[in-house]
DNA sequence: TGTAAAAGTGAGTAATCGCTCACAAATGTA
DNA sequence: TACATTTGTGAGCGATTACTCACTTTTACA
């Protein structure tokens, strides 16, 4: 990976995050980067391969943090790695959440699999421990995640912690 | 409002929210609308003024739901109301949230301030309950409520009743 | 009915879009 | 050094963009 590629990308990424993909030019990419734009499409074929590569970073992040949980074998444990998820991501990460995160209402874009292995992790966790509906359990745990993801992104709350501490004795953790 | 001009508006919301506002040309909402494009900026001045006028027609909406949550003085029944939220929302305004969903995440666009009567109300609620940290259970209900509504845009899951039963269990309704 | 205002049209505008390509500079390898 | 490959440039392409405007049609009302 080249220097002005590493540019590129760090430069797209940001614009994409701030203003969407769609409403971000490559020329305004490239102008920001300091490249010529002919060099995004050498690298990267066109906008949308610039867009794919970025998300294949992403993935790359996201995949760290979700096998963590998955290879966690106690259930109470498991838990609660899985609702502090939201909490612990590194503000440097933010811009490439963000994009996801936009990216998921647009057409296509969405992928609900992706989650389907921590979903059935979690769904085996709650068996374990007994709940009445671990499928529903699973399902709601995941939808306040997403919750707790998207207002961390849009406006860090200034009660993080004790958000944190409420969900947390819900589940008795 | 003329006919025409509720199907420009129509048209556009549609488009707007399948894919997205900077990727939908005037062009395109006009030749959808069976309209001529000029007449798009003849009512609403220009793209974003037409933007402006689906969101105003969607505040309505919005305020609507929580006008019925916030003048409930029963504290139990208030919160059963606004977690109960994201699973009232009727299909035919599918678009419309969709649509705000989206815009949330593009720069200017998103005002948490809109929610904060509904936190206080909900506040409030919990401390008549005698709930630990009233502040924090307000905003833990309002992520949720947002990740529920994310959810259930995206992809209705098929126990939807069974999600909501487990989330009532946990405010003991 | 006459007429002014409002609604609606569609060709036309400059600007910008994603992208190509001929070429130059830098780099690796022998 | 010689040369092939990769990296990088920037002018330029056709298409599309948001938007304007001179014009026609419809509507409202005295």
């Amino acid at each position: 990976m080249t220097e002005k590629q590493e540019k590129i990308l760090s430069t797209a990424l940001k614009l994409f995050a701030e203003e969407g993909f769609a409403a971000t030019s490559t020329s305004k990419v490239a102008k920001m980067a300091g490249v010529s734009e002919g060099l995004i499409f050498r690298h990267f074929k066109n906008k949308d391969g610039l867009l794919q590569a970025i998300l294949q970073q992403a993935e790359e992040s996201a995949k760290i943090l979700m096998s963590d949980i998955i290879l966690t074998a106690e259930p109470k444990e498991l838990i609660r790695k899985a609702l502090e998820l939201p909490f612990i991501i590194a503000p440097q990460e933010y811009e490439m959440w963000r994009l996801t995160y936009a990216l998921k209402w647009q057409t296509n874009q969405y992928e609900s699999s992706k989650l389907d292995p921590l979903k059935l992790v979690l769904k085996s966790a709650f068996e374990k421990l007994n709940y009445a509906d671990p499928a529903a359990e699973a399902e709601l745990l995941l939808m306040f995640i997403d919750g707790a993801a998207t207002a961390l992104l849009l406006h860090e709350p200034n009660n993080k912690t004790e958000i944190l501490n409420t969900l947390k004795s819900k589940y008795q953790l």
